[in-house]
This record gives C-alpha cells, sequence and structure tokens, in this order.
RNA sequence: GGCGGAGUAGCUCAGUCGGUUAGAGCAGCGGAAUCAUAAUCCGCGUGUCGGGGGUUCGAGUCCCUCCUCCGCUACCA
C-alpha cells in the first residue's frame, strides 16, 4: 500500500505581489512532493491564497476596486507564480471559496460547542494606520505608534475569544509526546517555550471590519483572519472533493520562520478544539536574503525571481534556491552565488558530463550502451547508496543534503571518466571490455543522476534521460538503479545548461 | 530585560556519544589530459575552531564567564 503524503505551503497573503521568498516556499514544496510521488506515495500537494482581512481590504481601497476584486487578481498573481514554478500543486485554495468559508463557518460552531468560546471585551491602543492593536509597552515615546510614530488611540469593543489558555497542558503533551513534530529542534523549542511561558487567550472576531467570514452565531463580526485562514489546510481537501479522510491530518507543513506560533501553537489548540487530528510534521525555513539582509517591501530591496528565469531557466531557479539555502536556516539570493552555480555546477560538472557521456557512447559504440561486464561493482554500490542517502536528507526536509549527494555522485562520475581515459581504451581492441564496462557505468550513474535530481529539475532530468535514451518520462525512483541502461540508444541533445555569456558592463 | 540561535581556512559552510595529523565546496597557485559546453582530473591549507577560565588522560565538541551578530518576545502573515 502506498505511502500517504500530504504537503502544503501557507496560503499566500493577497495584499502584495508575489517575490522570491514565496517562490521558495512553493519551490520546497513541490520538490518534497515531486520526490514522495517518485517513490509511488499517494501525495496531495496544497498551496494557495488567504485573502481575508483588514489589510487586503485596504489594499483593494488603495488600489481603488472592491476587496473581492483586488482577492482574485492578486490571488491570479500567486496562482500564475505556481505555474511558472511548475509546481505540481493538486489544489489551490482560496479562503473566498463558498466552501471554505462554510466549513469554518461549521468548523467555529463545533469550537464553540466545546465550550472554549466566549464573549469579552477587548481593550488596546489603536493605530488606524496599521490597523491594529498594540499593547502598553509596545507604543514608544507618548503613546505613539511605533511604526508610523503617531498617536494612537484606545478602542474597546466586544469580540469572541478562544481559550487559548486552556490548552497549555494538552499542548506541552503533544510536544512531549512528538519531538519531533517541529523542525529544526530549535523552532521546536522555541514555539514550546512560547506555551510554557503563558498563552493569553485569543480574540477570533473582528467588528471593525467586514472583509472576512461572518461569526455563524453574531454576522455582526468576522471570524479573526488567522483563524479563517490556518482552516484552508482542512477545508481544502472538501473543497477538492473527497479527500478529506484520505489525506487528514497533514504529513508535512512548511512554513517560514515569521508564522511558527500560528502553526505550532495556535493551530494545534484549534484543531484540538474541534476534534480534528494534528498535523504529523511542521517544516519551518528561514528567510531568502539579499546582500545578507532580510527583504523587505519598504525598503525595495526585493530580489525578482523571473530575471533568473528568463536568464537561466526555471530549473536552474529551482536548483539553486534548494542548493543555495539549507532548509531551516536564512540563506543569501544572490546573482554572483548564483550565476558561479549555474556554471560551475550545472553546466560544467553536470551538463558537462551528460554531453561528454553521450558523445562517447555515440563515437565508440555506436550511440548504444553496451552491455555490463559486471566490473564496476563498486560504483554500482555507491549508486545504490546515493538513493538510500538522498531518501534519508528528503525524509530529514533537507533538500539541500539532497542535492549534495546527488553531486558527490556526479563529481564520482566525472573522475570515472578521467581514470577510464575511454579515448585510450577505444584505440585498443583488447580493451573492449574495459570501455564497455566505463561507458556503461556513465550511462548508468547518470541515469540515476538525473532520477534523483528530477523533483528539483524536473524539465532538465527528463532531458537527460531522454538523452541517455530512456523514457523522459520514467522518473520513478526505481529508476535509479544500475541495470536496464544496456542497450538503449542515446539521442545527442544541446547543452542542458548552455553558458551564458556575460555581456561585458 | 527575558528566552533562543550563531561565531570553524580569503568566501560559504560540515563537524553524530568529547578520542587519530580539524574537513568539503568555491576562490587562488602548480600540473595532467583531450571524450566534452575552454567543460574535466590530480596536487598544494602554519585555520590562536570569537576571547578568557575550568572539568578531563584527552575539548571545536561539556561547564562558567566575557565579546560580537541575529531572531523571538504572542492576535500588524
Amino acid at each position: 500500500m502506498p505511502e500517504r503524503f500530504y504537503v502544503t505551503t501557507p496560503i499566500y497573503y493577497v495584499n502584495a505581489d508575489p517575490h522570491v521568498g514565496h517562490a521558495y516556499t512553493t519551490i520546497m514544496a513541490d520538490v518534497l512532493a515531486r520526490h514522495h510521488r517518485q517513490r509511488g506515495d499517494d501525495v496531495f500537494f496544497l498551496t494557495g491564497t488567504d485573502e481575508h482581512g483588514a489589510k487586503v481590504a485596504r489594499s483593494a481601497e488603495e488600489a481603488g476596486r472592491t476587496p473581492r476584486a483586488h482577492a482574485d487578481a492578486l490571488s491570479a498573481r500567486f496562482r500564475d507564480l505556481g505555474t511558472t514554478l511548475e509546481a505540481t500543486n493538486d489544489f489551490f485554495i482560496r479562503t473566498t471559496e463558498p466552501g471554505h468559508v462554510a466549513e469554518v463557518q461549521r468548523l467555529l460552531e463545533r469550537i464553540r460547542e466545546s465550550g472554549d468560546v466566549y464573549r469579552s471585551r477587548y481593550g488596546g491602543w489603536y493605530c488606524t494606520a496599521c490597523e491594529a492593536f498594540y499593547g502598553e509597552g509596545d507604543l514608544v515615546e507618548d503613546h505613539l505608534c511605533p511604526i508610523h510614530r503617531r498617536a494612537v488611540e484606545w478602542l474597546e469593543e466586544d469580540n469572541w475569544f478562544f481559550r487559548l489558555s486552556a490548552y497549555r497542558d494538552r499542548l506541552l503533551a503533544h510536544f512531549d509526546a512528538h519531538p519531533g513534530w517541529v523542525q529544526p529542534a530549535s523552532r521546536y523549542n522555541e514555539a514550546r517555550r512560547m506555551i510554557e511561558d503563558g498563552l493569553e487567550d485569543l480574540s477570533i472576531s473582528r467588528s471593525q471590519i467586514s472583509w472576512g467570514v461572518p461569526v455563524p452565531w453574531d454576522p455582526e463580526q468576522v471570524v479573526y483572519v488567522w483563524v479563517d485562514a490556518l482552516f484552508n489546510y482542512w477545508t481544502a481537501l472538501g473543497c477538492a472533493g473527497d479527500g478529506t479522510e484520505r489525506y487528514w491530518p497533514p504529513d508535512l507543513q512548511l512554513m517560514a520562520k515569521d508564522i511558527l506560533k500560528f502553526h505550532a501553537v495556535i493551530w494545534p489548540a484549534l484543531l484540538m478544539a474541534a476534534g480534528l487530528e494534528l498535523p504529523r510534521r511542521l517544516a519551518v525555513h528561514g528567510y531568502v536574503l539579499k546582500g545578507g539582509e532580510k527583504m523587505s517591501k519598504t525598503t525595495g530591496n526585493l530580489v525578482d525571481p523571473f530575471p533568473f528565469i528568463e536568464e537561466y531557466g526555471l530549473d536552474a531557479l529551482r536548483y539553486y534556491l534548494a542548493r543555495e539555502i539549507r532548509f531551516g536556516e536564512d540563506g543569501t539570493f544572490s546573482a554572483e552565488g548564483f550565476e558561479a552555480r549555474y556554471t560551475g555546477e550545472l553546466a560544467n560538472e553536470f551538463g558537462n558530463l551528460l554531453n561528454r557521456t553521450v558523445n562517447m557512447v555515440q563515437r565508440y559504440r555506436d550511440g548504444v550502451v553496451p552491455e555490463d561486464p559486471g566490473d564496476e561493482g563498486a560504483l554500482a554500490a555507491e549508486v545504490a547508496d546515493t538513493v538510500a542517502r538522498v531518501r534519508a536528507a528528503f525524509d530529514a526536509v533537507d533538500p539541500t543534503r539532497a542535492v549534495e549527494e546527488v553531486w558527490v555522485l556526479v563529481r564520482r562520475l566525472n573522475r570515472l571518466v578521467e581514470e577510464r581515459a575511454p579515448w585510450t581504451l577505444a584505440k585498443d581492441p583488447a580493451r573492449a571490455r574495459e570501455l564497455d564496462a566505463a561507458l556503461h557505468a556513465l550511462a548508468a550513474g547518470l541515469r540515476a543522476v538525473a532520477v534523483l535530481l528530477w523533483p528539483v529539475m524536473p524539465g532538465s532530468a527528463a532531458r537527460a534521460l531522454g538523452a541517455l535514451g530512456q523514457d523522459p518520462a520514467a522518473t520513478g525512483l526505481a529508476s535509479a538503479r544500475w541495470q536496464g541502461v544496456a542497450g538503449a540508444r542515446v539521442a545527442p541533445v544541446p547543452p542542458l545548461f548552455p553558458r551564458v555569456e556575460r555581456q561585458p558592463a
């Protein structure tokens, strides 16, 4: 029976355009989804957009259109980003979908039935520019908003609250019973500490705004956008049709570190209250930095991924992000680093290896991969070992290590070419067996490389398989093996990663 | 302030339960080869493992302390 693998990205907030940070999360999720598909797992990969809340209403107003029209436009941009990145998500949830709205309302009723929802007056210092409340301690100087440095006003409203504080012990018990449920361990500790330090009840409704899901028993208020948003992971399966029992709970939820508390504290408590099973694992990644600094809309130092896709191709971007930024840590995106990895690793080491291999099979064996004389047992074992290591790396949500493991094999194969020197063997008919062994080893090794890299670089991997005379669609992990390449007719292709000539500035 | 993370070769980083001369990639220097996208391969490292102190037969690894950088600190995605 196939393993089930339900993987999610956060749903992206539609108050601004997508940037490389969104691309990173989506690509990592896609890499993991593809890897599990090549294992034969029953995969459901979810992404989507979060469309309610005051900030969307406000940016809609600034754009001179209704919240719905604004959400439609921005949601489409995120959907297009996924398409451009060749993300293989099985569904794209929008929190404005009627099915989502209705299910959130149903869940809220269930949570209310649990007895942990109550009405209370909430007061705080409110900044109209931020549209947010501040605690006394957050204010600067003489009651000024810390961001806008303008006067805040005291506002009070009656809201519905979720008794988050009552979940402390149950949450801690869950953390204790599942030590690996938040990755990396430092984030697990951080989240656990948040719970230990004490939880305040959560205001789950808003009366000041109307762009949201109406509270079912109090239509004057809308559901707090985060509560609305978190439930997407559940509602999407219903919206997608028939998937709820099949896929719930999520096996892996990806997110950036800034939304840890929502996913590791509030989310499980809400699920407990709703009587639903908790996700199996959260994997928290860092930020994509530019010049060592956080990218920010306000300072404008955003990285636009599209020029890189145009110049180097999508697979190069996917590879660079997977290779350069270790999952869980902040990483730097730079044009110099991108070009260095593209040229040094993709063009020279991998692309050129494929090229020289195909060329030698063509030249010395009339384009047919020779039978295996069985002389390269050590390398065959290394290939099998690499497959195991790559699987382990993906299990640990470490795509960087997965790629590193493949690259050990790439370098091993380049070394093999030098060690065997097929061009020398080809001059001596008495050494035909050695030549067969070397060429077969290169073809078998490269097919494994292509299959293992397919989750990261699907297009390039397929082209590499085609060049090796393999079915480009045969990307299952079972194809990353030694046997079965003999007799294939290679098909020379243009360089997978052509060197990009730098225009003199 | 509190909590947490990080500080290892010019650069980016790996170092599992403390145990041989502390590793990899990149960059640099020298060489080999010519199947290949001038692509590859081989060789070359005297690094106070942030400072100081301690535990130990032995510490990058454990403890204390100091310095520097970063994050979080709860409803502004």
